[in-house]
DNA sequence: TTGACGAATGTTATATTATACGTTTCATTC
DNA sequence: GAATGAAACGTATAATATAACATTCGTCAA
């Protein structure tokens, strides 16, 4: 599709999705997405799943492997080499990226002569503010 | 099980998952790793599960988040924090470890406050076996 | 204008991954 | 030997994801 390219049924599921992401403010499964999203915008699990893969490509979105839970992007830019910080007892997610990391990756990877796609890197833990309900 | 069918320790079963990851020389699902083992050692899911969360916690074995698949440990030590390499074309995998990595990321944690427990960091792309048999 | 074509979308059914739950087993203790 | 309880077992099912097919809709040649 080129020309006259008409604003398409999936890009308004792409938009519900985005949509329910950004209220979640945690990861959600596609499943809960579905279960989430307005209700006028019922949608089948490849529906949901196809307009994930659109956020993703477009860096509005995020799947966390770790999770099978998606979340929105809180960065404006910079969608490859990003890294999570997931905190285990409340679900929220810090989204950050350290040129450190991303050179030693690249470095490795240059050395071994591995052609590097795509990095998956998430932490798992707990969040300051866990941290200091813990305390208490 | 039937009256007379002995019980299995479930450490044997960990012995002959680990068998089968070994074997395998790549990721396998743990349903894979159900329909490869020994004919004699039948298990259902939530048996091979248990077995390979003993194995992980062990420092035997290890998930790989991002293809849902585990694989036996390639080294003999440092069970955190290591990294992996995994070619999306022949699906080998480099398992490998970066101080200047667990460094970056220890630091990044302390700075914000995040207790960090465990790391996943998987990269994606093409190994040099496969790099070189494209250039072809 | 119209119908053939193909890409994008929608739907149904099913595959794959993982765990809740109730039962069985067996070492320990009396 | 019976009572006890922790560990491990399998059945059934939940949760995640995709294959395969049907439908829609813009494009373009006739
Ligand atoms: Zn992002
Ligand atoms: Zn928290
Ligand atoms: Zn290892
Ligand atoms: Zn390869």
């Amino acid at each position: 599709m080129r020309k006259g390219m008409r604003r398409r049924a999936s890009a308004e599921y792409a938009d519900i999705v985005l949509e329910t992401l950004r209220k979640a403010k945690r990861p959600i499964s596609a499943y809960e997405i579905i279960s989430m999203s307005r209700a006028d915008a019922a949608m089948a699990p490849p529906t949901a799943y196809r307009a994930l893969e659109r956020l993703i490509e477009m860096g509005l979105a995020h799947k966390l492997e770790s999770l099978n839970a998606f979340v929105a992007c809180s960065h404006s830019a910079h969608h490859n080499d990003m890294a999570f910080a997931i905190c285990d007892s409340c679900g929220s997610v810090a989204e950050f990226m350290l040129p450190t990391l991303a050179k030693a990756l690249g470095n490795w990877s240059r050395s071994k002569g591995f052609k590097l796609n795509a990095s998956t890197i998430e932490l798992h833990g707990e969040c300051p503010t866990c941290c200091k309900a813990d305390q208490r």
